[in-house]
This record gives C-alpha cells, sequence and structure tokens, in this order.
DNA sequence: GCTATTAAACTAACTAGTTGGTTAAATAAT
DNA sequence: ATTATTTAACCAACTAGTTAGTTTAATAGC
C-alpha cells in the first residue's frame, strides 16, 4: 500500500531551477554562476537546488542534457529519408539554425564547455558530439560521392558549416554591439539564414547541383 | 637628487604573470581562474599581483588589451597597398589565421568575452572590434563594387568568414577530441588554412575571380 | 466525515572552506 | 640612506553545501 504524498514526475520547482541555472551558467559560466543567485531567480530556497539536483555540477549537468536532449529530437530526429545529399545538408543546417535561434543560451553554454580544458565533458563528446560529427561528416561524404558536392575534405567542412552557423549566436550579444542592430531580431535571423544557406551553396555545392 | 634603486621599465616578475594569468583566464575564464594559481604559475607571490596589476580585473584587462594590440599589429598593421580586395582578403585571412594558431589563448579569451552578457568590454568594442569589423566590411564591399566577390551581403559575410575562422581555434581543445587527432598540429593547421581558402574562394568570389 | 500516519516538498539558519585583497616587515639595488 | 621589490601571514567577505525542523498532501483506518 503506497502511503504518504505522490511524487510528481516533473515538479515545477524542478523545472523552475533548471530554467533559471540555464540562464545563469550561459550567461556567467559555471564558475561564475551562483547559486543563491540561480535559486533567488528560480524563486525556490536554495536548498531545493541540492534536495533536485545534488549539486552544483549536477545541475550544471542537468542543464546540457536537457538542452542537448532537445537538439537532438529537433535537428536530428528527422533522419532525411532518401533524398538527396544536398537537401539533407539543407535540412540539417535548417534544423539547427532554428535551434539555435530558439535556444539562446544553448551556444554559449556548449562553446564555454569546449573551450574549457579539462576533460570533465567526455560524457558530452561521446553521447552527442561524436555522433553529430559522425553524421555530419558522412553527409558531406555522401554529396561528394554523389557529385552534388565539390570534392572538399569532410572533417574540414563539417568545422566550416559548423563555425559559420554557431559563431553567429555564440557572439551575438556583442555582434549587436558591434554592428548596431540587434542580430537576432527575426528580420535579422531571415538574413542570417539566407546568407547562410548562400554561402553554403556557393562554397560547397556543385555547379550543377546549385541551381535551387 | 635621484636616490634608490631605478625602476625597470618592463619587469620580467610582471611579463610572467601577465603570461600565467592570459594561460588561466582562456583556461578557466575571469571568474575561474584563481589569483593563487596565476602568481604560483607565475613564480611570483601573490602580492606581485597586485603590486603590478591593482586588481584581479585590471589584470584580466591587461591581458585582453596585450593580446587585442598584437593582433592589431599583426593582421591590421600591413595596410595592403592598393592591391585587388580578393588579394586583400586573403592577406587578412592568413594573418588573423596565423596569430590565432600561434595564440591559441587568443579565440577563447575573447569568445568568453564576447558571450558575456555585461556591458564591462565597451572598450574592446569601441577600441579594436568596431575598426576590425570596419575595416572588413569595407574591404567586402570594395570586393562587391570592383566585381571581384559576388554580390552578398558585406555583414553577413563577415561574420561568416570571422565564424569560420575562429570557431576552429576556440573549440580546438574538443574539436581534437571528437576527431580523434590533434587539430592544432602544424599539419592539421596547414590543412586548415588550405581547406578555408578553398570554402572562401568558392563561397565568395566570382568566378573570374577565382582561378589562382 | 474525521483523524493518524507517512512521504514529499519546502524553509531559515548555519557551517566549513575558499577567495580576493591587504599589510607589515624583510631584502636588494643604487 | 632611500626606494623598489618581494615575501609570508593575515583577514573580511563570500560561497557551496548542510541540517534540523516545518508544512503540505496523499493514504489508511475508523
Amino acid at each position: 500500500m503506497r502511503l504518504g504524498r505522490k511524487k510528481v514526475e516533473n515538479p515545477l520547482t524542478a523545472r523552475r531551477i533548471l530554467a533559471a541555472a540555464e540562464e545563469h551558467f550561459a550567461a556567467q559560466g559555471m564558475a561564475g554562476a551562483r547559486t543563491d543567485e540561480i535559486a533567488a531567480a528560480a524563486h525556490a530556497n536554495k536548498a531545493m537546488l541540492y534536495y533536485y539536483f545534488g549539486d552544483k555540477r549536477r545541475l550544471h549537468r542537468a542543464v546540457m542534457e536537457n538542452l542537448l536532449r532537445q537538439l537532438r529530437n529537433a535537428a536530428f530526429a528527422p533522419a532525411a529519408a532518401k533524398t538527396s545529399a544536398r537537401n539533407r545538408l539543407i535540412g540539417w543546417v535548417n534544423g539547427y539554425f532554428d535551434f539555435l535561434a530558439t535556444h539562446p543560451n544553448y551556444p554559449r553554454l556548449v562553446q564555454r564547455e569546449v573551450m574549457d580544458t579539462a576533460p570533465k565533458f567526455e560524457w558530452i563528446v561521446r553521447e552527442y558530439f561524436r555522433p553529430f560529427h559522425k553524421r555530419l561528416t558522412g553527409l558531406i561524404e555522401d554529396g561528394v560521392a554523389s557529385g552534388e558536392f565539390r570534392k572538399v575534405d569532410a572533417h574540414q567542412t563539417v568545422f566550416t558549416v559548423l563555425g559559420m552557423t554557431v559563431f553567429y549566436f555564440a557572439a551575438a550579444p556583442v555582434m549587436s554591439q558591434v554592428s548596431g542592430r540587434n542580430v537576432l531580431s527575426p528580420q535579422a535571423l531571415k538574413e542570417r539564414k539566407h546568407a547562410l544557406l548562400d554561402f553554403l551553396d556557393h562554397g560547397l555545392m556543385r555547379k550543377e547541383t546549385r541551381l535551387r
């Protein structure tokens, strides 16, 4: 016989803490974020943070895992049926771009992780980055093999595409300052996506593939 | 009457502290770096850090300023005489790439700054980023006007070029883990630069300009 | 319905340890 | 002698993490 209060599957308080932590870790980094401030922003007692997540490190990990899982579902889920490499790549870039645009904390959180020297993100590499990377590399190789893409080095091209996509979002705060306009406004995002696909089209696709 | 010890213009201890701080701020961020560890790594007493630099924030600023000044001298100094936009751009990318390759701390330090929301880097934007950005944008516009480049949006193209160049270095630690090889080895760097210029050539240059 | 019981959710106050920054005194150079 | 340079010891403030106890809500027995 179950007795006592029922354990709710996804407590509101835990969700509020996770959301607040995501914001603070993205803005200040793991070392810079303050547990007191996270708790206050979540309108929760600091002890709840430890009650639900154990400690600061595990809270941080929960934030990362939550976002990476979402990304996997968003940009990698529609495994792309038997369509051309070009369409699959464009589909992936579109999905990735949209995910970045709707999850502004993600690029900064990940960037912070990949810049750290300590090998504490071993699990991220194994569970997420390597699969992502493998998939993208394969995609490029397919396109080269089918003649849709120019004869490029797949590894290098993956880094290039990743860089030109993610940098914009990771550096968005300052970019707005430098360019004098909000680079995350809907209009700016539309222009950005167009410029990205256009550059990719000319930088990667063979002339015959490009027409559109 | 000048009496007492002479003040040396560039004390060794201060230089060691600056170098150690650069390393630690790049690896752990401003909040994560520990003044004790910086002092220990510099083989100096912690008080020397405050003697020469005032406080942690000003030490951090000194590190940034030191690198930004070097970059300005390296990648922007040979103001490029009256040569083609294509050559000037290639020259700039080459210079920037080489600077990044020889100063592995720079991209991580800057990336950390641009990701922070606080407007504490106002001086960096004013003194360095905006001039850099203005110069690059003008360069792209020149190329478009002269017909050497495709008809691209100069602002977007600047972000793209910056992203594809800098991301590789900022994410280098993890990239090596993901790809299974040291992405900063001389051989890897050579391949990277080639892939970069090749992608740029096809993504940006008009067919007639490209030949090489 | 009413109350005892139990587990979960929550809180205020506290603690142990860390961190940036200071200081007073010693040493070295001119 | 005078001033620059260096050091160990120190401290006030802060921070992650804990604890002891309270409240809430679900169930069981009557």
